[in-house]
DNA sequence: CTGTTAGCGCATTCAC
DNA sequence: GTGAATGCGCTAACAG
């Protein structure tokens, strides 16, 4: 674990033939210095390569530049696309992140949040599908002693920030659109073991029985929703599904079942958007790759990081928490037409 | 960037009335204490909420268990499955990550490493696509104070370790076993600006040549080949020429481009593998989630990151720099079929 | 077994 | 403008 010998400020000093508050005052610009003697301080630097230390820096500032960000894993390119953002808002604040991969498993999550703690973040940002797995007492004592944003987390714990998606408008956006086109008999996808999923069965519901279409068997769960294997698994629950249910439109809680319900409509000889139609959730970089290209709802996957790592920045400084909410807008491509 | 006041190990040692080193020996385990205090600490250390300052220890014992990954971005599957890889080695030995985003920008790169070395990592894995971009004295500089890895990269810096593919060899194992199916009329679709294209461009040529069938015309660069946006460049390069050229199969150097092929296909009225097969290189999760599924060269991403991981942390111990190259190996799926 | 003490590298008073 | 001295939270000798 040893990391090679530096130079110090105290070597630089030396070299310079000046106090290291000297050196510390021209590192930092932030006290006067004569031109002549912040030159050969300089010159020192850059000959002995010098690099401030930044842990040493912040053990005695008592501040930190870096945050902790917590995901489930990256295979899903939902969470990478929110790093991608995070990472883009981070930076130009000039943070730095820590990134932890939690796999789904609360154990893990709470690990890592620790790990992060000692590591003396100034923040930390949650993305997990599920936050109703960990008491919420845990994150109470978590944001007594450091700022918390979470993303489309679905607990309201005060002095927590959030930053979420109206996922529920969403919903009825996308169902709005698709009634639009004429259809009635809308088959909903959906997994298992995320409130994202919850809120889009309700919107679901309520939609359709006030449009006098709800019907019990239309609701399918395939089970896990966030991983490669769901659009394996949406393909071969619809295959089965699809003729005998007949419907005319698929409603999908996410691109990956989307996807799965277009290979199952190409295995089944279906044509899409002719035969019937599909929509997906999210607009996640898939959803545009295969053809036909996928009508959806775009999420903002940037937005909703970049969004996050902005109000965690915000909240570090002292600022109030507060919940940020994203409107998803429907991306009209290819794979929804008129019903026939 | 103020972090809420937490315990420090004095006031644990103040509130189970012993010294701070008592404290510090429980909570490092590193020597005897007895188990009556020892239980007086465990108590005021729950009871205080009290996590060791990191930063602090890490100050003193001149270690850090942090290390620095600098990727180009996260928009490509492939980076994210690696760094998947990466996280996982690291975790199991204790250390935890920061990662930073270069963009595809050398002066990005530079600085990102720069801001590494100040947070004082104990090392660095840079996975940059056309590491030629940024002089070799600045690695070499680099890696005089901090263990490096890369991740396929092409340059040879004597310090430096690398993890990388057999790409040549991977690509003739591709070649061959398309002319194994009897395809001759072999298009090579390759991309810009990355060292890899052009190891595997040579590959084919050698290939091809010595099968006496290279055509200079066969060989397709379409530009930009790592972002989503390669798909429909692939794509629309390759449905003007397909019809022109009318090759039996077509060769890409990465998914991505494999798939752009293949809606190239789709949209030209061709069944894969019926009319045409189709060859990809990574085995991005993406391969698998289209319809039909491509036929890949595995380059095991997660593998190539939990290698690279497990590398610089034994380069970190004191080990010696070295070369892993791992085999690619052949994924045989739908879009390859025999030549007609 | 346990307490005391001296730094780790740096920013920051307070004098000069 | 600049230097000397103090302490951030912790570990590692060194004594007892």
């Amino acid at each position: 674990m040893d990391v090679k010998k530096q130079a110090t400020i105290v070597d630089v000093a030396k070299k310079a033939g000046v106090s290291v508050a000297t050196v510390s005052r021209v590192v930092n610009g932030n006290y006067p210095v004569k031109q002549d003697t912040k030159e050969r301080v300089k010159e020192a630097i850059s000959s002995l390569n010098y690099v401030p230390n930044v842990q040493a820096r912040e053990l005695n500032t008592r501040k930190s530049s870096t945050i902790g960000v917590v995901v489930p894993g990256l295979h899903n390119m939902f969470f990478a696309e929110v790093i991608d953002g995070i990472e883009d808002a981070v930076r130009q604040d000039g943070f730095s992140f820590l990134l932890n991969c939690a796999k789904n498993d609360p154990m893990q999550e709470m690990n890592a949040i620790n790990a992060l703690v000692a590591r003396n973040v100034s923040g930390i940002i949650v993305i997990s599908p599920n936050t109703k797995n960990i008491s919420e007492r845990f994150y109470e004592e978590l944001v007594a002693r450091v700022p918390l944003v979470f993303i489309n987390g679905y607990h309201r714990i005060k002095g927590v920030s959030y930053v979420g998606n109206d996922e529920k408008l969403g919903s009825q956006i996308a169902l709005e659109y698709l009634f639009g086109l004429g259809h009635k008999d809308i088959l909903f996808v959906r997994g298992a073991n995320s409130d994202s999923y919850d809120i889009k069965e309700e919107a679901y519901r309520q939609f359709m029985e006030e449009h006098g279409s709800l019907r019990e068997d239309y609701i399918l769960n395939i089970g896990e929703g966030n991983g490669v294997e769901t659009v394996d698994s949406a393909m071969n629950a619809l295959q089965g599904l699809i003729p005998r249910l007949k419907p005319t439109a698929i409603c999908c809680c996410n691109d990956l079942m989307a996807v799965g319900a277009l290979n199952a409509c190409k295995r089944l000889g279906l044509s899409v958007p002719k035969d019937i139609s599909i929509m997906g959730y999210d607009n996640i970089s898939l959803s545009r790759l295969v053809e036909p290209k996928i009508t959806t709802m775009d999420q903002n996957m940037f937005q909703l990081g970049s969004n996050a790592a902005k109000l965690l920045i915000e909240n570090i400084h002292g600022g109030q928490s507060k919940r940020i909410m994203l409107d998803n807008v429907l991306i009209e491509r290819e794979t929804t037409g008129i019903s026939m």
